[in-house]
DNA sequence: CCGTATTTTCAGACAATACTGAAAATACGA
DNA sequence: TCGTATTTTCAGTATTGTCTGAAAATACGG
């Protein structure tokens, strides 16, 4: 073969495309399964593996999806903290990057569903521990120990993420391996 | 007043009710965003503050729901391992009662979505990875140190789970408690 | 076995959620 | 200020997920 160099190139893109592809569609599949919206999983994955920033155009030609689907989607994980905009000057158009990093991924994620899950329920224990207070019938006892029981396991779940995830990488990791062992 | 008593007894009972109403109905709530059938948390709701099993009828009753639906999110809560049904002798009812013990609703809670969530995304993981695998431009290489990164975490995340579901609550809590000073 | 109680299934109806595409609003350079 | 590039919104539509109700299957006592 006279030009091999850009034939094993062409060849190396296209598997390259096909790993990418495989990967935005399947945790768009995992994101689902966790309650998360396809498309922002995938927009999310999509991010995650791109070097560079990209424009709410490019998102859409690459998911083949439409403007409003990519735009409201960006917003939400942006709202997420999960993506922030970037400007670069000289350009009206807004571009779009992914936090990186893995273990600021994982605060990130365990803060706001901590903030959006695990405190309403906490709260919602609360008032039914309290509507119910006084009561003596022993269907009220069973009501009351259950409710307090979840509420305490609850609360104890909760100020130990918010420790973990107030805690260095560097604190925690090498603490995770060692308590593996 | 001549029957303090009883009336006093009914105005409990009509506040038990609502407090468990409450419970029941917020729980769905908060289990629809966690990703879970609004009717199977209400269910599991229920049965969690019922001190006694209930029947499929009971249950449709309580929640003004189908019997199909009843009994369909039944058998998924049995498939978790959070419900069992229970046969009273000389009774062709089937009866349904929740596990109670909170520690042990978390460890079944964990290792089926460690089994159904977490190492499914892990398997991804490694297959984008082996399907990357070789490659040698800097986008191949971006791709590969993410994905990398990202398997290294759940599976730390994973192991560590692991550990805390085979250990002993009077183990975890105490230590959690300890870590929370 | 037979009749009845109970469970199981599932097609069709319904509800919730997500997506599209185009129009309206906004931001920017000239 | 105008014209254009870009973002934002949202009504209508599509898709996905859930529920009902009734018929079919099964289990059980007599």
């Amino acid at each position: 073969m006279s030009t091999p160099a850009p034939k094993a190139s062409a060849a190396e893109a296209a598997r390259l495309h096909a790993a990418r592809d495989e990967f935005v569609t399947q945790w768009g599949t995992i994101g689902s399964a966790w309650g998360i919206n396809r498309t922002m999983a995938q927009i999310h994955a999509l991010l995650i593996i791109t070097p560079g920033p990209l424009t709410t155009d490019e998102v859409m030609e690459e998911l083949k999806i439409s403007r409003g689907n990519a735009h409201m989607n960006l917003r939400e994980l942006t709202g997420w903290g999960l993506v922030r905009s970037v400007i670069r000057k000289g350009e009206r158009k807004e571009y779009f990057e992914a936090e990186k990093d893995v273990w600021k991924m994982f605060c990130i994620i365990v803060r706001e569903r901590k903030r959006r899950e695990i405190r309403p329920a906490i709260n919602v224990l609360k008032d039914c521990i309290d509507r119910a207070d006084g009561l003596k019938s022993p269907e009220a006892a069973a009501f009351t120990k259950q409710t307090k029981a979840l509420c305490d396991f609850m609360e104890m779940a909760d100020g130990v993420l918010s420790k973990i995830v107030r805690s260095e990488q560097s604190t925690i990791v090498p603490w995770a391996l060692k308590f593996l062992k």
